[in-house]
DNA sequence: CCCGAAATCTCTAATAATGAGACTTCTTGC
DNA sequence: GCAAGAAGTCTCATTATTAGAGATTTCGGG
């Protein structure tokens, strides 16, 4: 179907455990894959060794301890994480809102950490949780950063979605409205991705000052004056550039960004990761 | 070196993503492999491909986004997850301490959920950590449970470990110790894991009556007055068998054991997961 | 102790992986 | 704006690896 390599064909055992199906028997990955018997068990073997599959006690199979230790290497040694934890939990002890720290991986963009302040929050956003490419304040908040390139090629391919948001007709009316964004330094969105609920959200850049991520909160709308909004945009904005600024960016030319002028050691490889 | 299968060798590259070096560069990667260019190459794109590796802006390879989703999707239908982090938190509420659910999967022992309500636990257990396999209440907690054969040759492969914990000089000896635990139906460390801090562990089963996970509490050790201990130790296991009810066990000739009779339901597809 | 299902082994044809070196990009410096 | 260097990709013949049919072993119950 799809896979020549074996590599790739590793890769497709891998996609068929999804969330609804997480559960397979060998037999059953026969059928689906078309592989000779041998040849699939020989696959499993080796996944199982890897730890990226693990057999469960009453004969199946599933993702492995190895997918949980990935993630956890990846959660101790980010520096994204680790910075912005205190922010999370300082902008939901300020309001009842839930905050997320999403990380933007070129192609998804996936929520890395959250805090939540509201008693009963109207959609949850747990570590992993994909948001949407090209719909709420997260997206906006980034792609106006983005090169102007990678920006256009983003609009176009996600160009209804966009419309439908009324952010523009065309290409470059979209890039107009980011402008927008750009210039705030943050973005703003009603009920885009969840209803009912306003999402607030800055970038967080890297040492080279490319946009890495997003600091983002969300609301219950009916909760929101619109003078507090300036408020919380603003302080939003501020942690996203201190974030920034612990990862290491170099402040360029940016006099217009508010926050304070720590001056930053040489980034330290530790430190470095991920950015 | 030991890679030959194509697979192995991508899992050899996985490999090299660890705590020390989760930052590589295609060079490194080439020297630490041994590969030529183009074959590395290959790998990597395979790899970046299916988000297994992602490329940092400022050039190098990290763990990729595919690694946090997938662990996204294990934690969102594990029902041992799902069905522990009641009583996790339930435990915490009523003691200072730290609750884990941790998970075995027959060759490591990885902490899956925690909740901690002591101002400053002495150590932490996020999802992900591996935990001794040797050492503390919960790997006796479950080890006590394995069948015979499994049990003995977990035992002869840590016998030093075991030794100096001071359960037993040989395999039968240590056996008998583990009896105990059986017959308890929980197992207490004082400091084996952390210093200075007790743990106590009880088995929890899946439908099958076999030991998947252990609910672990640990509290500082000069918390703790011996008549508390036998409280808390029975709460523990109590609530552990509640898990395991819950996941489906069938309570065979088990009249012995605490707690109430919950009827279960015929066990549900989305239950059995991972048991 | 024996049965059936699950998993592994054997072995050759055929297929896919390898790597030297040429060839594109893309950066970065001047 | 151009040139030099680095990073990544392509081509293609050689070679080693993979696939799969079928036999064989192992395991788990009854």
């Amino acid at each position: 179907m799809s896979g020549q390599s074996s590599l790739d064909k590793l890769i497709a055992i891998l996609d068929l455990f999804t969330e609804d199906h997480l559960e397979w028997t060998p037999d059953a990955l026969i059928k689906a894959t078309g592989y000779a018997r041998p040849t699939l068990y020989r696959y499993l073997k080796t996944m199982k060794e890897a730890g990226l599959l693990t057999s469960l006690p009453g004969a199946g199979l599933t993702l492995g301890p190895r997918v949980v230790e990935m993630d956890y290497l990846m959660r101790k040694s980010d520096p994204l994480v680790h910075h912005g934890r205190p922010y999370l939990e300082g902008l939901t002890a300020t309001w009842p809102a839930t905050a997320l720290l999403v990380r933007w991986y070129g192609r998804r963009l996936l929520c890395i950490d959250s805090e939540v302040s509201t008693t009963n929050p109207l959609s949850s956003y747990p570590r992993g949780r994909p948001m949407p490419l090209a719909r709420g304040a997260i997206s906006r908040s980034i792609m106006a950063f983005l090169p102007r390139k990678t920006m256009m090629a983003m609009i176009e391919e996600n160009l209804s979605d966009l419309n439908s948001i009324g952010l523009g007709a065309t290409p470059p009316e979209i890039a107009e409205s980011l402008k927008q964004v750009r210039k705030q330094g943050y973005a703003i969105a009603y009920g885009e991705v969840t209803p009912g609920v306003v999402g607030i959200a800055a970038p967080v850049f890297d040492a080279a000052s490319t946009p890495i991520a997003s600091l983002c909160m969300t609301i219950a709308g009916n909760l929101i004056a619109s003078d507090k909004l300036d408020q919380i945009s603003s302080r939003i904005r501020q942690c996203a550039d201190e974030i920034s600024d612990k990862l290491g960016r170099i402040r360029a030319n940016d006099t217009e960004m508010a926050g304070g002028d720590v001056p930053l050691e040489t980034a330290d490889p530790k430190e470095r990761k991920f950015t």
